[in-house]
RNA sequence: GGUGGGAUGGCCGAGAGGCGAGGCAACGGCCUGCAAAGCCGUGUACACGGGUUCGAAUCCCGUUCCCACCUCCA
């Protein structure tokens, strides 16, 4: 099987075939950097898209991943007029906290990060050929889409134009209530561009359509975001950008929430979770790991235990690879088991595919009791490359292990290993106490001992 | 009202007509001087009520409850 992928537009499975051999292009629709990121930001914008891309890439394809950064909107320059700082700089700021976060949870940096205020013409020139093609209008220095224009819109959400709830505020020159807003006209003291239909800014909707085309071309394989993007924000872009008869994205993927006690984690609710609030107490790629144990289309429900629980589980995967580094030597790379590839292939099929993963620590960790050196690095191999497509691979960047300067690594060694020879020697003598307190005195100062086929072994006791 | 998605063993979570995914916890065993780690074994779960079928957690009908979107939202 080669990869599928769920279409929200059918509302299928479908096969994913490029546009274009060999090449896959991909934009997901990152934040509004009004505020810090939460957990399910980047799970929804980051962690899904990611191992995508990761597995696009371990599949043979070259990937250009575009994930914009909406750096102005109403929320920015009303947070930013209340923490009596500029707009630019307040976006600037949470720009930069969701980078950190992308990072620590070891997302590979898009091919292109744009921002919406780098492209207003762009922005100008599609306004301009809706309103030509009689798609759009202005009134009162906005300019709307004028939805009952675009015969497919609806295909994407499902939803049927006559059936929607009807919004309250009814603008002045608005010319139906579904209609929405591409251009803003300025307000007194907001930051503006000058454009044909006087000063204002770029609506939400109209941002993605030019940024996607801008550096994707008029037609791109998939595009990207959570489930609430849905509607309207995607269906508005694709109206937009099927109204200049552009084919825009041909496979749409949405990733669920995360949630708690049930409920969506959103700002509003104020039921979030930050990166760092978690990695006080449990690793980058402990998270990382808990965060793609469920399948991207299903809603994570966070609970302390069960991130615990996907933290001792990882750390089952991790102890294995680290014995086999430790007693056998560097990990090379392996040959991806046909099971993992079909759960991969079969729309991102994660959680099955960590069970592969599970599997072969499990005949890996056999031989390595058995002193088998042979099969133990075969599948230590195997289990790292599969890591490496999930993004967490403990030898891989950005993650660290033992985190040791180099000397200070081999002072380390030294000095255990003395202490160790002096255990066996106690232990030869059947002096167990001895043996116990040399083994103690080494646990409580954070060293773990354990006396294995191929001799006593220690490591730094794994820290949460 | 419209559009979607859910309810799986003690817990987390896959699967989607027959062969008990995987993880965490628990219990038993092996290994060990004792440990640790690891390995082996132990659980007959699929919201409820009907139906189809040789066979249903998986399909059909009905019921209950939950969530999301239709307004900013990953």
């Amino acid at each position: 099987m080669s990869l599928h992928l769920y279409d929200t537009a059918t509302r299928a499975v479908r096969l994913f075939e490029p546009l274009r051999p060999g090449v896959v292009t991909l934009y997901n629709c990152g934040a509004t950097v009004q505020w810090y990121p939460h957990i399910g930001h980047l799970r929804g914008a980051g962690i899904v898209y990611d191992v995508l891309r990761r597995w696009l890439v371990r599949s043979g394809y070259e990937v250009i991943h575009v994930r914009n950064v909406t750096d102005i909107d109403d929320k920015i320059l009303q947070k930013a007029a209340e923490a009596g700082r500029p707009w630019w700089e307040w976006a600037t700021t949470h720009e930069r906290a969701f980078s950190d976060a992308y990072d620590a949870l070891g997302c590979l940096r898009p091919s292109i990060e744009p921002r919406a205020t780098g492209h207003i013409p762009q922005i100008i020139a599609i306004i301009a050929e809706l309103i030509r093609a009689g798609k759009a209008y202005a009134a009162a220095g906005d300019v709307y889409f004028a939805v009952r224009s675009q015969a497919d819109y609806g295909f994407l959400s499902g939803q049927r134009l006559d059936e929607m709830v009807q919004g309250e505020t009814e603008a002045a020159g608005k010319r139906d209530s579904a209609d929405f807003t591409m251009w803003k006209a300025a307000k007194p003291g907001e930051p503006f561009w000058d454009s044909p239909w006087g000063p204002g800014r770029p609506g939400w909707h109209i941002e993605c359509s030019a940024m996607a085309k801008a550096y994707l071309g008029d037609a791109f394989d998939i595009h990207g975001g959570g489930l609430d993007l849905i509607f309207p924000h995607h269906e508005n872009e694709a109206a937009q950008s099927h109204g200049i008869g552009d084919a825009f994205a041909q496979y749409w993927m949405h990733s669920h929430w995360v949630t708690m006690s049930g409920e969506k984690m959103s700002k509003s609710l104020g039921n979030v979770l930050s990166v760092p609030a978690i990695t006080e107490h449990t690793r980058p790629i402990a998270l990382r790991y808990y965060l793609i144990s469920v399948h991207y289309r299903s809603s994570i429900e966070y609970s302390p235990k069960a991130l615990d629980d996907a933290a001792k589980a990882f750390a089952t995967i991790e102890g294995f690879l680290l014995r086999v580094a430790d007693r056998i030597g560097e990990i090379g790379a392996g040959e991806l088991p046909g099971a993992f590839v079909d759960a991969m292939d079969d729309d991102l099929g994660v959680p099955r595919a960590l069970a592969v993963v599970h599997d072969r620590v499990k005949v890996g960790n056999a031989a390595l009791a058995g002193g088998d050196h042979v099969t133990a690095a075969a599948e230590a191999a195997v289990v790292r490359s599969m890591l490496a497509v999930l993004g967490v691979d403990p030898f891989a960047a950005p993650w660290t292990i033992g985190g040791n300067d180099d000397s200070l690594r081999a002072a380390t060694d030294k000095l255990i290993a003395q202490l160790l020879a002096d255990r066996a020697a106690a232990r030869a003598a059947k002096d167990f106490a001895t043996a116990d307190s040399i083994r103690k005195a080494l646990g409580q100062a954070g060293f773990a001992i354990e006396d294995t086929i191929d001799g006593p072994v220690w490591s730094v006791n794994p820290a949460q």
